[in-house]
DNA sequence: GCAACTGTTCCACAATGCGGAACAAATGCC
DNA sequence: GGCATTTGTTCCGCATTGTGGAACAGTTGC
């Protein structure tokens, strides 16, 4: 009940600059709060980096700090943004497709792909859902679910989708152990025929998972089998930068 | 130089909050406030929404101010998130791919794409960067640029990619200048033979173009000559849409 | 059951933030 | 150019406001 006033009004500040910087003058009078008091809060919240303000001249703008925060606020919600690049990385490592998917339901929503441009190559899923069961991206995201909703997924029958689908409950409880020790995922031609994938999975700061990084190809040149070892390296490494920046941190 | 404590304290609480969700004790532990402070610190903030109480029980965690104010404070920065849903609505109203774009130089560099499957259909450009004058978006991204921006692109010559794209610099402005009256840009086989397109301006709430948002389809059936207006209608319309969301608008 | 934790509330004290007013520095206007 | 009106910044006495110890009230777990 009893708030503190000063940030409450530092607040009433930084919503008033969320329609566009402005000066002191201008804020003080979108806020209704004396020009002193607009000036004294304005550079404590400059100090903090929650405002900048524009050089040389004075006008006031709504800072850093807060995409930090909010990054941690919402992790994942920006996590298409923060992989592209890894995923360009990745690509121009592995010259193969890379994307990043979240869960939706039972399936696996595939949010974004970079492309790596090669003559054969998959379609590109993005933008749509298959069930998580057959792509690697789908068990990582099962696997490191919390207990509950993990029990809710294997809670009803799954359907094959080619020839090598793995459908049986037990074994796939028993693969998204394996998946969970590991920290990767592997899928070979479970999805269609002639694809194989590998994914990782991305954590926001509290360690839920909040989205997987795959990459795949098709079956005749993917993976290399001398070095499939490194082909999953690079994506749990990819996958752990993503996690760290979508936690906030602004190192690469 | 004289800081207001209490807003320092209340950012030191967030900030101790961005690594993960915590209790009044053990927040006072990580800022080393005495614990009534914190708890008196966090009730206000949850009153701003800066701070959100998890259900029932007694953890804090960053709350959806945060994120609105980060939307304002960065804009475009989650401009990938925010269109995808208005890409596909566009997507099952047209039946033709739709997607979003920066300026990146004297080019438009392609940030993601709504795919509507159609058996014939346009390769996707997705992290690509095409030349800014040849395409719908990038002329909406110049046309909407800032003077000096402007002029910096017209500076040096223009490249054709194929018979029909417009490299006049003189021709160009005319054409810039008719986009920024009409608030969309059409190309018609400018980019390449076969391609037409339609773009309009995504802006952040200074007013400042950050974005387009553009649908293209193969010439002999995109657009639709009796569709041609209703078409152009729903892609300004997205892109305006799309602008308020960026601007920290939660309706949709 | 007690013990060791939580989070919440109270209240006397004064430190802290307040805001009017006076100042300084740009900008605008004839 | 100089006068006028705006801007942002600083000062300082006043009291409102925030402070934090301590006492209280729920939880969890030996």
């Amino acid at each position: 009940m009893s708030a503190v006033q000063s940030v409450q009004r530092a607040f009433s500040v930084l919503r008033s600059l969320s329609v566009g910087p402005a000066g002191v003058s201008e804020i003080a009078e979108r806020t209704e709060l004396p020009k002193s008091t607009v000036a004294r809060l304005l550079s404590t919240l400059v100090d903090i980096g929650a405002v900048e303000q524009s050089d040389s001249a004075s006008t006031y703008g709504l800072g850093e700090t807060l995409v930090e925060l909010s990054a941690a606020a919402a992790p994942g919600r920006n996590i298409v943004s923060i992989s592209r690049p890894h995923l360009q990385d990745l690509v121009d490592l592995l010259e193969e497709d890379a994307g990043v998917g979240v869960l939706d339901g039972r399936g696996v929503y595939y949010l974004d792909q970079v492309n790596a441009g090669q003559e054969v190559q998959l379609r590109d899923w993005t933008g749509e859902t298959v069930d998580a069961h057959v792509v690697s991206s789908g068990l990582v995201l099962m696997a490191f679910s919390s207990d509950e909703e993990q029990a809710a997924m294997l809670a009803d029958p799954f359907s094959p989708w080619c020839e090598r689908s793995i459908t049986d409950p037990v074994a796939i409880i028993r693969r998204l152990e394996s998946v969970r020790r590991d920290g990767f995922a592997w899928t070979m031609e479970e999805m269609a025929e002639g694809i194989n994938s590998v994914a990782a999975p991305v954590f926001d700061p509290t360690g839920s998972v909040i989205g997987a990084i795959h990459v795949h190809g098709p079956a005749y040149r993917f993976p290399d089998p001398d070095r499939r070892d490194a082909i999953t390296r690079a994506v749990v490494r990819t996958a752990a930068r993503v996690s760290k920046r979508v936690a906030g941190s602004l190192e690469p």
